[in-house]
DNA sequence: TTGTAGGCGTTATCAG
DNA sequence: CTGATAACGCCTACAA
């Protein structure tokens, strides 16, 4: 590999003299800073950032430590927003994945301190509560996706789950459905109880009761090997005599199998039953027809945002070090719902 | 942060001592072990790899170049594999994506080639042709999910979409399918062609004649903004005076398209009609009721092989400077194929 | 079995 | 404005 000697030699200065050229520091002449990059393009020089960094204690990395990354397929976007940030304020993303198993990682924060990473954005694939078992070792951390166990301190990034899903409601409300199915997540999200909560809070300040909605219990059990009920429950509420006008559905998979069965029932949609979902998870919400009323989650600016916010507390910045901070879903309208008649 | 010499002086022995503990050589008594250990434990000492590597020329660190991560919802699994891989191996990963950018492109391999990587997998996200823009920079490379174009040569591995879709139309007519309805994917992905390929080939080899297949265009257009016929086309087909008994869809996300539109019209699925999809993308396979019968792609198995090929290459084991892998697909059969009455 | 000297590629310090 | 020298944390080579 060319080092930095190399260059000097080359370009007849010294050492430091290309060091400062590279990191565009002051007082040096134009002359030979041209002489400096005329011989650092001739050899193809690259600094290397780790001697750089054992000088300079800091690595420019920043680690995202997922726990399922692929098992949900908007993983991808919370991912996405951080790689874009670090494109674009010079930073590099180390990766790892721990599939939940706490001893994985525990690796994952001694490999990641090994490397002298900056900070490191602890994703949660679904919206839960964590704990980072990060034993011993201490980085700079923001969660995203997620908020820390009581009695831990982090600063944390998470979608409004709760205003999204009040959104949603009022918006059938104000189509002027007043019976509402609603079928409900799997209860070990976060996301699950928010939604309901704001659901039922929703539907109650508009006037209606608790006989005005039938609710059922969607999927249950271990993440990732939980039961499904959805179709069952799907067929069963949209056959009821007194059937209701919409059916809201946990998420726009769940809203998948809703259309599935009303549609084997013989019912149109929007015409005879207005359905909506939750996650605007494209290939869904856009792969229906019709196309699928649902709430957007902001993955990628959670991710984004996330990535901000540590840099503020890597670089000392903002006593964000218990900042919670919590990001607007938004309605996104589309063909699957309609006003009653 | 504590450095070896810390170490050292607590343990009271010289600091190649330690650095011999650490590393796990040879000719250490049990007895230094011990003490050096016990003061790592007490100091919370963890080596930093940076230093480790301007020494010994080796980082253990691969990058993963993708191209469009999140946009395809599998995408996911190829870099899981990767990952398992590394951390199987004592490798860590970086990230970096293009969004099919060759700025950034550019940009990324010169971030890998300063932080000193060892190697690269170049991963597609959809089955492509690909022309790696590493610029003047090298580094071992591995292509996954992908091939060089002519000319350029690197090592790669891909799945076997022909082979896939031969399985399946064979699964078809063995079921005694003889008048089968196929929607193509984009014809720009590599996939689309060589899946069609195979449909024809396996349809004719079993005395299907032209008249006996309905093949239509599914959808077109740049990657990521095609214009989607799926739906409209599946009505179609499916409402044709001698509709096929059978539909072939280009991935899964078209045949929930085809369910809609099956539905829609009042089949029942698969008694009306058998439809079968690719990808086994399990939220719109396992989600579709009655569940998909499709053919899974190794995309697990890409990124932990392609991880595994990279590493041949930059020990400099195996001529696999030009081994072109190809990965098995597997046929799932579930319960929306059936035999024709 | 253990320690010393030196060097990897870079930057900080300070003198010229 | 420029350069010599030392130092970062670790490992190689060699000596003890």
């Amino acid at each position: 590999m060319v080092s930095i000697k190399d260059v000097a030699r080359v370009a007849g200065v010294s050492d430091k003299t290309v060091s400062r050229v590279v990191n565009g520091e002051p007082n040096v002449t134009a002359d030979t800073i041209e002489k400096v990059q005329l011989a650092i393009a001739g050899l193809g020089y690259i600094p290397n950032l780790a001697a750089r960094s054992i000088r300079s204690n800091r690595t420019d990395i920043i680690g995202i430590i997922t726990d399922f990354i692929s098992t949900t397929p908007y993983s991808g976007d919370i991912v996405r927003g951080v790689q874009d940030w670090a494109g674009a304020n010079g930073r590099t993303v180390l990766l790892a994945n721990t599939d939940g198993d706490q001893d994985r990682e525990a690796n994952v924060w001694r490999t990641f301190k090994a490397h002298r990473i900056d900070g490191v954005l602890y994703v949660a694939m679904y919206h839960r509560v964590v704990v980072p078992a990060a034993g011993e070792v201490s980085i700079p951390t923001v969660l995203v996706n997620s908020h820390a166990e009581d009695g831990y301190s982090y600063p944390s990034i998470e979608p409004d789950d709760y205003g999204g899903a009040y959104d949603l409601t009022r918006h059938l409300i104000d189509l002027g459905h007043r019976r509402i199915g609603y079928i409900r997540l799997n209860p070990l999200l976060l996301g699950a109880n928010q939604r309901l909560d704001a659901f039922l809070a929703a539907a109650q300040a508009h006037g209606l009761s608790e006989n005005d909605m039938i609710i059922r219990l969607g999927m249950e059990g271990p993440i990732g090997r939980e039961t499904n009920y959805v179709y069952r429950e799907a067929l069963d509420i949209l056959s009821l005599p007194d059937r209701p006008t919409a059916l809201v559905c946990g998420n726009d998979e769940m809203a998948l199998q809703a259309y599935l069965a009303a549609l084997s029932l013989g019912l149109r949609i929007p015409d005879d039953i207005t359905i909506v979902g939750f996650d605007d998870f494209r290939t869904v919400s856009l792969g229906l027809k019709p196309e699928l009323t649902t709430v957007a989650l902001p993955y990628y600016d959670l991710g984004w945002q996330g990535a901000d916010m540590l840099d503020q507390l890597i670089q000392g910045k903002g006593g964000s070090e218990t900042e919670r901070r919590v990001l607007r879903c938004s309605l996104v309208t589309r063909r699957s719902s309609t006003r009653v008649c």
